[in-house]
DNA sequence: GGTTAATTTGAACATTCATTCAAGCAGAAG
DNA sequence: CTTCTGCTTGAATGAATGTTCAAATTAACC
């Protein structure tokens, strides 16, 4: 064997944060070596090219989001109750200073168009969000209405990954979100979290 | 005066539509030229950059949507059924081959980053829209509850230009607007825009 | 018709891009 | 200690990037 293998799961939390924040076209692979402190030649052994490193930087996004979603989902009082807690998160989040909006949805706005691989692997992952919502409502609503509500879940979490950029204050945010999403237990969610 | 002076609107048009799909970093200059069919002096003697260039297709696009907006708003038999008809058509026309989002939104998510100029710009851009919104509907609505039917409104645009991807049937994004906007008037916009 | 001024031209610029590869190096195997 | 193996190194590659500018072109003016 050689010298010592780098952290490989360090050096995809670091371009994940590059591509997140610069996009696929904003970030170059000068920016990537700087970011990961590693030498291109590493960088094209282990991932192959620039494409292959934002692969495993989506793989990487989605799955976390996926499990932090599992997590707050599974430790509500209800699915209902998770979703409110979930989505206010993500309000808060898009006020602190250095919001990036979601991975998933930057890359697939900025990919669509090429429609290559990059860009079906993103659907994909958002489609299996949906899916995990729609499973999880079904705990509670019969399934025509569980995948009616995950999709208007997504719809809303997609509205505020964009409108979080206008800096508006989260009041204003979360009663649209409120207003759009009546069949969801705000009010258990204000006593939960607190507000 | 020198020979004749090449079409700006054509050539400001032709900018719009190239950097809509690819992006500001994903369109190259040369794909200007090519777009455009003009040569590189005479597009850097009138617009100074490549900045300069996109922020005049944004302007284009802005404006063009704003007046696209009112129209529909003017015609319709009120100003919750032009909203309606305005949705089914956007939601209408993410099905349609080579859909390409909003270039709005897909410059908000791409320059954010940045935070220069045409970030401060874009913001502009959709907070006029958003005014749009408001004004119109506090000719049937109190003032606030007029706003925050507007930021509603936004939202489920954003999502809609973001979801319109994922290649859902249109029924069921519409139901899901349907459900996030119940006060709107739905069943006049059946009648009024067919189905 | 000759002069002027505005506009287009397109090759050339330095820089940055993604990518490669021969040389260097550290641990494992004998 | 020597050999072998495979990861790391980082300068170098050619292509593509955004931008410039001197020369060519053309319409308007006297």
């Amino acid at each position: 064997m050689a010298r010592v293998q780098f952290d490989r799961e360090q050096v995809i939390q670091d371009c994940t944060q590059l591509f997140w924040q610069k996009g696929f076209s904003g970030a170059s692979m000068q920016n990537v070596v700087q970011a990961t402190g590693l030498k291109p030649g590493s960088l094209y052994l282990a991932f192959g090219s620039k494409e292959g490193l934002y692969q495993a930087a989506l793989e990487h996004y989605a799955g976390q989001s996926q499990a932090a979603l599992c997590q707050i989902l599974e430790a509500a009082p209800s699915v209902g109750a998770g979703i409110c807690q979930h989505l206010r998160r993500m309000i808060e989040a898009s006020e602190k200073a250095g919001y990036c909006s979601c991975f998933l949805v930057k890359s697939q706005l900025e990919l669509a168009a090429t429609g290559g691989d990059l860009h079906r692997r993103v659907c994909a992952y958002l489609t299996e969000i949906e899916d995990l919502y729609a499973q999880y409502l079904e705990r509670d609503y019969p399934q025509d209405q569980a995948r009616q509500y995950a999709t208007s879940v997504m719809m809303h979490v997609f509205g505020i990954r964009v409108y979080g950029y206008l800096e508006r204050d989260r009041d204003t945010l979360l009663a649209a979100v409120k207003g759009g999403l009546p069949w969801l237990p705000w009010d258990s969610c204000d006593q939960a979290a607190g507000s």
